[in-house]
DNA sequence: GACCCATTCAAACGTTCGTTTGACACATTT
DNA sequence: AAATGTGTCAAACGAACGTTTGAATGGGTC
C-alpha cells in the first residue's frame, strides 16, 4: 500500500539524464529560476523531452524528490526499525535514534550514486520552501517518517513535556536541514577550510554530539529570573573538565 | 564608515508600500517566483514604479534586506557591546551571547512594525538561496556581526577547538534559520498547536536552552568504538533527575 | 505665466517562459 | 508488407516576464 511508489516503470535513459540535470540545477538557481530550456540542453534531451516523459515542470520536481526521498526515508525507517528489534522492548538511546535518523542523510553527502552534494544541498533547501507544489510533495514524502520517529522519541524521553519534544525535534530537523543545504556558508563563519573535515562520518559525530545534548537539555526556565551575566563555574566546566568523558 | 546605509535619504511613501509587498511576496512565492506585476499591483502602485525607486528588481531584494537587517544586526552588536562593557573583562557566558544573537530576531516575528513574521521568514529562507544577488547581499550584510560574535564565542568558550566551534555555530544558525523560516513545519512533527506558545519570550527560551547546551556537548568522538546501543543509565538520568536544576 | 524637478502613468519594447504540435525514425507486432 | 507504438525532433504557440519610453501631472521657484 504505502510502497506501490517503487513498483512504476524503470526510468528511461533520458529520464535519468533529465533527473540529473533537474537535480543540479534546482540547486543552483531554484526551481523558479531553472527554465525548461537550459535544463533540456544541460541534459542534452530536446526541450519537449521533459513534457513528454513527465508531463509538466511541476510534476518533474515531484520527480525529483521522489527518486532520492523514497529510499531515503525508507533506510531510514529500516535503520529505526533494526534498532528496535535489537532493544527487544528496552527503550533506545536517543543519540541511536538521531544517529539512525541522520545517518542516512549525511552519507548521501557523498554518495554520488545516489545523488551526493547536490541532492542534499537541493533537499535541505526544500524544507524552508515556500511554493505550494514543493511543500505539499515533501510533506506527503515526510510524514509516514516524521511519525514513526516521533513516536520513538516520546518512548525514548518520556520524562520530556510533548510540547518541548516537539519544538526540539523542530530545532534538530532544521539543524539538519540547514547543515545539508548551506555547505557552503560555514566559509562565512569560519576563516579555515572545512573541506578535508565534511566527510559524513565525521559530520554525522559532530552533529550528534551537537543534537543529543541539545535534545537532553534541561528544561527552559519561563521567567526573567536567574539569567546569568556572565560565566560562572557552572558554565565554564562542561567544556573545560567534562569535555573528554561522555558518549 | 559602516553606518553611512543609514545615512540615506528618508524613504518615500511608495517605496515603503512596495518594500512592504515585496517582503510578503517574496516569502510566499520566492524571488523568482515573484513578478513585478503582482508586485506593484499588490502595492497599488504602477508598473515603472519599482525600476524608478529602487533601479531593478535585483536592487529591490537588496533593500528589502537592507531596511530590516541593517537595524537587527545593529541591534545584535549593541547587544553584545552591552553584554561585554558589564563583564568589565570576564569572560562571558555562553548563554548570554547565545540570547544576544537570538533575541533580536525572535521579537521581529511578533514586532509588526519592523517586518513582522513575514520578514522574519524571508530571512530565514534568505540564508539557504542559491541565487548570487541573493547569497551576496547577505554575505556582505552579516559578516561584521559574524565575526564579532565569533570572536566573542572563542572568549567565552577557550576550550573548545576552534573548527568544533565552527561547526557549532553553524549548526546553531541553522537551527535559527529553520525555526524562522518554517514555522508551519511544526505542525507536521507536532499534534499540538504551537500557536499559543509562538511569543518570542518564550520561543527564545527554549532556543537558548537547545543551542546553550547543544555548543557545550561533550567534544564527539571520531571512532566507531562505544556508540550505545539502547538507553544506559547516564542518557536516561539527564532527563529524568537533572532535568530541573539547571539555569 | 514660464520653467523646473520629481513622480506617476499607460503603453509598448524585445525576450524568455512552459507547453503543444505534427512530422519523422525505428523497433515490434500482425 | 502493413500496422502499431514509442520516442525524438524542429518549430511554433500564446502568455508572461523585466524593463524602457514619452507624455501627463502637480507642486515649488523665479
Amino acid at each position: 500500500m504505502q510502497l506501490n511508489l517503487r513498483a512504476v516503470k524503470p526510468l528511461n535513459e533520458t529520464q535519468v539524464r533529465i533527473l540529473d540535470a533537474a537535480e543540479e540545477l534546482f540547486m543552483q538557481h531554484g526551481f523558479e529560476g531553472t527554465s525548461m530550456r537550459l535544463l533540456t540542453a544541460k541534459a542534452g534531451v530536446n526541450l519537449a523531452a521533459v513534457n513528454y516523459h513527465f508531463g509538466s515542470k511541476d510534476s518533474l520536481i515531484e520527480a525529483v524528490f521522489r527518486r532520492r526521498l523514497d529510499p531515503l526515508n525508507a533506510e531510514r525507517v529500516d535503520a529505526l526499525d533494526r534498532l528496535e528489534r535489537d532493544a527487544q522492548g528496552r527503550p533506545l538511546a536517543p543519540e541511536c535514534i538521531v544517529r539512525a535518523f541522520l545517518g542516512a542523510s549525511l552519507r548521501m553527502i557523498e554518495d554520488a550514486a545516489h545523488g551526493g552534494r547536490n541532492f542534499a544541498r537541493l533537499l535541505g533547501r526544500a524544507y524552508t520552501e515556500p511554493t505550494k507544489p514543493i511543500r505539499l510533495v515533501i510533506g506527503q514524502l515526510y510524514a509516514d517518517t516524521m511519525e514513526r520517529f516521533k513516536t520513538a522519541f516520546e518512548r525514548a524521553l518520556p520524562q520530556l513535556p510533548r510540547d518541548e519534544l516537539t519544538w526540539r525535534l523542530h530545532f534538530m530537523f532544521g539543524t539538519l536541514a540547514y547543515t545539508l543545504a548551506a555547505t557552503d556558508t560555514v566559509h562565512l563563519i569560519a576563516g579555515c577550510k572545512p573541506e578535508d573535515r565534511y566527510d559524513a562520518r565525521v559530520l554525522e559525530d559532530r552533529l550528534a554530539a551537537f543534537l543529543v545534548t541539545g535534545l537532553l537539555a534541561p528544561l527552559p526556565v519561563f521567567d526573567d529570573a536567574g539569567k546569568p551575566g556572565v560565566a560562572d563555574a557552572g558554565n565554564a566546566g562542561v567544556v573545560g573538565a567534562d569535555i573528554k568523558k561522555a558518549a
